[in-house]
RNA sequence: GGCUCUGUAGCUCAGUUGGUAGAGCGUACGACUGAAAAUCGUGAGGUCAGCGGAUCGAUGCCGCUCGGAGCCA
């Protein structure tokens, strides 16, 4: 027998990940196959941002063990590329074990991080300090001139005045002597995988997430963060809903400075869902069911063994038209 | 009731010494490999409150109406 496929459950923020995640396991370990969660959030990472960040409670972190969750301290940082590096270890430790992995999250780039075939460059920074200060001196246009001129093909995907994706070229091209272009990802698993979407429409997505940000006001986000000002990181502090509560403390702690505040997280989550959307809805690997079904769990396990039979391993390989789904629709 | 200010994109506001308008945010769409809840790109959207007047021509000038804000009574 071979190993069980890796699942991984993606979608927008709200959109029910960590329920059906925590449910899928309980499922299968019922019938006998034991599974384990892993996070692949990548603000679940760090310990004592909960509220925000939407964890699984401790109930259900104690019914289904869960890994990578609380594995950096606010004012760490954590990179895809490390998260690499510790998911895939930990898909292996649980696969010896005859553990089945559920990874988790809404990170995009993360999860393809765990499973596809992509491998990071490494980081100089030494070599960033000194394009960083060129891009300071000389001004971002010479920065991406000079990209085009060594390697045109990683200067077609991005922008003049996306500086800090010009770093990251020239420092890969500089540390490497290779082409940036030369080692971009492709849709393909690295780690044989069964990709779950959670998918629903946009004005259900969008009330369950002005329901969630209130959620997150009475369970004491101003609180939460009040407690970690001057703890966290530049990206830390730049969290959905710590950035916001953040800026509201700063100043007057008025009743509509804090209305202001959560407006603002819901709106710009909603955002972030849909970006998720689009970032999911262009992988054609992913097997999309409808989140707001009633039987999601016994969908979702129904996949799960049709993928262990190997029915989807064509349409995994990215040769066969993706699934319809309708990610993005706008209800009339 | 009188005086002053004010009404421009979904929101906050610029602007035109008269030649039918812009920004930021939002929104839609898109790119994306070491911060990815990040970073960045493109587009849609406005009878410039309404009506009338003078003018070749009004969002801009004049008058009235309607709606805001403040001061004085």
């Amino acid at each position: 027998m071979t190993t069980p496929k890796v699942i991984s459950i993606v979608g927008p923020t709200a959109s029910g990940k960590t329920g059906l995640g925590i449910a899928l396991a309980q499922a299968l370990s019922a019938r006998g196959e034991a599974a384990e969660i892993i996070n692949a959030d990548a603000y679940q990472m760090y310990r004592r941002m909960d509220i925000g960040t939407a964890k699984a409670s401790a109930a259900e972190r104690a019914a289904v063990p869960h890994h990578l969750i609380d594995i950096i301290e606010p004012g760490d940082t954590m990179s895809a590329a490390r998260f690499q590096k510790l998911a895939r270890e930990c898909i292996a430790q649980l696969q010896a074990r005859s553990v089945r992995p559920i990874l988790v999250g809404g990170s995009g780039l993360y999860a393809r991080a765990a499973t596809d075939d992509i491998s990071f460059q490494g980081t100089d920074a030494a070599v960033r300090a000194r394009l960083e200060e060129r891009a300071e001196s000389e001004g971002p246009g010479a920065l991406f001139a000079e990209l085009k001129r060594v390697d045109p093909a990683a200067a077609t995907t991005m922008d003049v005045h996306n500086v800090r994706r010009t770093i990251r070229a020239l420092e890969v091209i500089e540390i490497t002597g290779r082409p940036y272009s030369a080692s971009l990802p492709r849709y393909r698993y690295v780690i044989p995988t069964l990709q779950i979407g959670l998918d629903l429409s946009r004005d259900v997505l969008d009330e369950r997430v002005e329901q969630r940000t209130e959620l997150m006001r009475k369970e004491g986000l101003v609180n939460e963060v009040e407690g970690l000002r001057g703890q966290l990181s530049v990206t830390a502090a730049r969290a959905l809903g710590y950035e916001q509560i953040l800026d509201y403390l700063s100043g007057p702690l008025t009743p509509e400075r804090e209305n202001e505040a959560f407006a603002l997280i819901a709106q710009k989550t909603k955002r972030l869902a849909r970006k998720q959307m689009g970032w999911f809805g262009r992988d054609p690997r992913i097997h999309w069911i409808d989140a707001m079904d009633p039987d999601v769990v016994s969908t979702a396990l129904d996949l799960v063994d049709r993928a262990d039979s190997g029915v989807f391993e064509t349409q995994d390989n990215g040769v066969v038209q993706p699934i319809v789904h309708h990610l993005g629709e706008v209800k009339k």
